[in-house]
DNA sequence: ATTCTATTTTGTAATAATTACAATTTTGTA
DNA sequence: TACAAAATTGTAATTATTACAAAATAGAAT
């Protein structure tokens, strides 16, 4: 039972972070479920196997392994805060149509840049904006059929 | 007097957008101060001349200008909305420290791509985050002298 | 295993940014 | 100058996030 969360232990022990259900099961739920969920998402999934936790426990939690570099937090959505595992540099891109937030696995001479302008580059981010995929084929059915 | 007004409502007119004191101050703002302000920032700075004015214009007019693709909106900060004036493509800088935003010149070769990952692209925003120049030197001075 | 202290979790209250909305005012046109 | 559509204003509501104090828990030391 514990051992589904050996991978998440591992993480946090060698980062020498507190071990708490809470941060194990913020961790597992990130590492599967890459759709980039906001805190309320989170919180609301993990409430329903673990009833009394907080929702400021799900903010300082993803706060702390956002500190350890384990997740990252994406701005691309304009009012709530994303996360995401940090596995590998990959840029998003948001669909206007269904909001969903999608990797692109695209590659750009930035992405690992230490100096821009001068100024010293701890992160990179690139966002890209426009109408999914699955958007753009529901909207030509709907103008051919309708 | 309205003369300092010619080049905006020239903006104005040529996207058939009604031409109103509060837009066309908005509009000089940003054209006059390139340091990504936000909502509050222009509110206040205008609500000097124009003591009238409501929050909710602000909002309002920046929409308006942002759906015309006269301005835009960043999302780098995380928390409040940021804008800019159209001009170039140009990437940004956030310092940690400070929190003032600058523009990076470097190019991309993403900078312009209308699909990605399968996906229609419509915007392309590169945000890079850390310490600017100034916050560096002024860091570097405080550890030698102190 | 038990105790202890620092840290975390919880729940509530406060704050900040943004949106909703109705009444009033203004714009552009006739 | 008058009119209708659109914009502005001010207030209230909503959403995301942070602050904070009391209760609970983790990990170290015994």
């Amino acid at each position: 039972m514990i051992s589904m969360y050996k991978k998440y232990v591992k993480i946090l022990k060698d980062h020498a972070i507190i071990i708490t259900s809470p941060r194990l099961d913020i961790l597992k739920f990130l590492d599967e479920h890459h759709t980039h969920p906001d805190v309320e998402e989170i919180y609301t999934s993990l409430k329903k196997k673990h009833p009394s936790l907080s929702r400021t426990t799900v903010y300082n939690s993803l706060e702390i392994l956002k500190k350890n570099k384990i997740i990252q937090s994406l701005t691309i959505s304009g009012s709530e805060l994303r996360y995401d595992i940090k596995e590998g540099l990959h840029h998003h891109f948001l669909c206007k149509h269904c909001g969903r937030i999608f990797d692109i696995s695209i590659t750009c001479p930035n992405m690992n840049r230490t100096v821009a302008g001068g100024h010293h580059v701890e992160e990179v981010q690139g966002y890209f904006k426009g109408i999914c995929k699955k958007c753009q084929t529901k909207e030509k059915e709907r103008r051919n059929n309708g």
